[in-house]
DNA sequence: TATTGCATTTTGTGATAACATACTGCAGTA
DNA sequence: TACTGCAGTATGTTATCACAAAATGCAATA
């Protein structure tokens, strides 16, 4: 189920549905409710259904619907099924991949690329349009693309920690900043069972999801969606770094006790603290880490002079 | 020529280039190099040079090329030939007025727009991820697009306003900040004229665009082009919203002696005071503005309970 | 020797049609 | 009365084709 098909999105959302509101057992499911909650049409929702039927989580009865087979807990499982990076699609992460790994040249057209990834023209220009708004490609005037050097660069590297480090320290001091003690609650759950968890085992992409989420939680407490923005923007860029860089594991146990301290501060009313440390925080990370990403060669458009 | 075919975008650039490098009438100019310099090929270099041909600025011998039929500066009256509003299409600045002035109800299909727009399904797609991009669309996940209140939300607004405040002052503190005396000259110089010039006959688009390019320009210096992303993506944001707003034409004056003030403070190395001081600025701007935008109906997808 | 001119190849766009998917309203059912 | 089931409609996707635009290589020329 690697294709992000509707249906096992909406089979993904269902399941959190249902464990978010802690459903029992037996529980009715109602077309249109999970249709709404989805904002889609029943008719994706039924297909989900079906899906989410052959995997035994719910029931179905004629004229009467579907209906819950097991309760939220026993679902927990489930969770990796068909969530683990979410929507995204398949080829865009080939082409990160690629490029990353040097093996698409700085310049490419689109139908090289469509006969690479046998892709269909829509779906790539899609992607290609996703990829462009993170700002690591851009459309040459002409025919073709070409790949910016934020993606491969360590400068750029660097400076992505440093504007993280402004702008979450900025958020915590928004006049709108309000904690919502929800997420605060579970982040601080999931920080603590980080901290007695066996860190080896932990894949990065987990690892990174974890922490990022942490920061985007703390960052949406500001009301202030541009910092969300700007945040979450930077966030997919490093996203695709990450995996590249040596994880230094032994400072994830440090790690997770500043996180804490942070969620602390915060809590306390002590945001000025908060954002200091936030600041330190995310630039001590930057310091010690040592990205193992080479510029690459950049193959220009033209012959070039031997 | 208000579309924004190639041919027109390099005619414009071709006429930079001439500017920028000061050439001298019957300057011989090649394809190839203009080429190169426009990321293109040749072919749309000639289509814009026929085009400039017609206009009597380069003149054409036969299996020599083209030169410059008049020298760098008599061209300055040109500039707006093909350049107010760049290469944005049309229909984005439609759709933009048509959502903001609440034509355009927040839940969209794709048929609709473009039946109202006229326009073929690949250009509007573009569109749309550009507004997607730009964060006040969002593709639903079966049929359809939803508008978010990004654009028409007071609150967005000032949050905007403040999340500017927060880069552009963290922007001039960052290690990599190196002043572009040139840039900053034509800036210093741009300031001056606006000063002296009659304030009320300047279009608001103009003032806008002036208005940004400082503050772009300044943040450029840092060198970090994740401040200078983020910072151009608010201003694509605000450049739609300004249109509706009433310009304190009084404020103009000393906004405008505020930028000489921060150009002297950077040039000066005191970056610190032209940090607090360009949050002052951006800040004081907001709370003296009073945008005539308010909460549109924002119609939902399923009937409402009368 | 660098540049143009031109023919050829490649690429991207718009239009159209066939198909799969999603939406909606209403009759039927618990 | 609230929901499902289903049929009809609308929407979006993919494939394909013809055409326009751009890129490229090479002969001709200053």
């Amino acid at each position: 189920m690697a294709r992000s098909s509707l249906t096992a999105q909406l089979a993904a959302q269902i399941l959190d549905h249902i464990r978010a509101n802690d459903l029992p057992r037996g529980q009715h499911l109602p077309s249109q409710a999970l249709a709404d909650a989805c904002r889609v049409s029943r008719a994706p929702i039924n297909s989900a259904f079906k899906f989410l039927r052959n995997l035994g989580v719910v029931r179905f009865e004629s004229n009467r619907g579907y209906f819950l087979a097991a309760d939220a807990n026993e679902l927990a499982a489930l969770k990796l099924l068909a969530n683990e990076e979410g929507d995204e699609d398949d080829a865009y992460f080939e082409i990160a991949e690629d490029r990353l790994s040097g093996k698409l040249p700085a310049q490419v057209t689109e139908s090289e690329l469509m006969r690479l990834y046998r892709l269909p023209r829509s779906r790539l220009v899609r992607i290609l349009s996703k990829i462009a708004q993170e700002g690591w490609i851009e459309r040459l005037p002409g025919h073709g693309w070409e790949f910016r050097p934020t993606l491969t660069d360590r400068k750029s590297y660097e400076a992505g920690y440093r504007f993280r480090a402004s702008i979450e320290s900025a958020a915590v001091l928004e006049p709108g900043f309000r904690i919502d003690r929800d997420a605060f609650r579970a982040a601080r759950e999931q920080q603590q069972a980080l901290l007695e968890a066996d860190l080896k085992k932990l894949s990065r992409a987990r690892l990174f999801r974890i922490n990022t989420e942490l920061h985007e939680t703390i960052v949406a407490c500001s009301g202030n969606e541009f910092f969300l923005d700007a945040l979450k923007r930077v966030n997919r860029l490093r996203r695709l770094i990450e995996y590249r860089v040596t994880v230094d594991r032994s400072r994830l146990n440090r790690q997770c006790r500043e996180h804490l301290k942070i969620l602390d501060l915060l809590e306390a009313g002590n945001v000025t603290a908060a954002s200091a440390f936030l600041r330190e925080h995310i630039e001590g990370a930057n310091t010690l880490k040592s990205p193992g990403v080479e510029p690459l060669p950049g193959a220009r458009r033209k012959k070039n002079p031997a």
